[in-house]
DNA sequence: CGCATGTCAGGCGAACTGATATAC
DNA sequence: CGTATATCAGTTGGCCTGACATGC
């Protein structure tokens, strides 16, 4: 094998897709039998390792890589759903403190031993070394030059439609 | 470093999307300045691999991972807007082969040679190495065992709200 | 008849843009 | 004043479930 096979590049972000489909599709199940949704979810997640502090809305939005218009109707249908509380900063008016309730950190920390339980899974499948790599591959992508601007060509973009 | 590090898990899903999106962010103002959707990329994209024979609706939605109804609504789109052709199958009336037409076909390679740069410019960051490797990383996640139905723990799922 | 293919119907959470109140 | 934070308003494309028409 490997005898000067033509590199062939395959559909990457099609793979990256899949890829955390298969990895959803796993803790899924145990999302939706409490009611969340996969966002409301990286939300609830991130507000538990701030479960002490809290943290902001934009903080927040970015940490749980969600743009803040939506984040917005997620933390309103959170909060009457008893997950997260929301109050305004007594220093900065503009700002707001998002906190996961009582509840909410209940479920978190269910759900979490529940994917940790799951990561030690996958440890066992793939190895931690090659896990470890491709944790470094993922952040090699996400650390990509955020935009070249590719002037290697003209690129007539001008529209077809 | 790396002085026995004690190893922590990250949020892979999370890592999978950044990492799809700083990708993605890369080539959707050129899917946009043609008015194509990212699924409707995925679609083109995989019509162009079969721009000979065409693909059948129910083929097509797999390998561009998309659900049967969404294509539904989504070819119809890009019928309307003249990406796509449908025939009804002469044999087998239930079955309809779904074409890139001209300007689909056009549109895809346009778009794809594009895109094929950004794999270039990608190999000669990563190295063609560890692209590879990332690919084989992936290609094991996704094939990941379906469901395990974790029998793990009772975990109790009985609803919290 | 049962099974398969594709579509329809409909509701939904969230992406996204652009404008807006409010406070700094 | 200009900037920053958060929200509002509204449109959109696609997810998803369940039912359905049709043809094998």
């Amino acid at each position: 094998m490997l005898r000067a096979a033509p590199f062939a590049h395959r559909n990457l972000p099609l793979l990256l897709l899949k890829a955390r489909e298969a990895l959803m599709q796993h803790r899924r199940p145990a999302l939706r039998a409490h009611g969340l949704s996969d966002q409301q979810w990286r939300v609830l997640r991130v507000l538990r390792e701030h479960a002490d502090d809290g943290l902001e809305t934009g903080q927040l939005a970015e940490r749980a890589y969600i743009l803040g218009p939506s984040l917005t109707g997620m933390l309103a249908r959170m909060e009457r759903d008893g997950l997260v509380t929301r109050q305004r900063s007594a220093a900065d008016a503009r700002r707001s403190l998002v906190r996961a309730t009582r509840q909410g950190r209940a479920l978190a920390d269910k759900l979490s031993a529940s994917i940790e339980a799951q990561y030690e899974d996958l440890a066992g499948h793939l190895g931690r070394a090659r896990l470890t790599q491709l944790y470094g591959l993922l952040d090699e992508l996400i650390a990509l030059p955020p935009h070249e601007d590719v002037p290697t060509q003209s690129e007539d973009l001008e529209s077809v439609r």
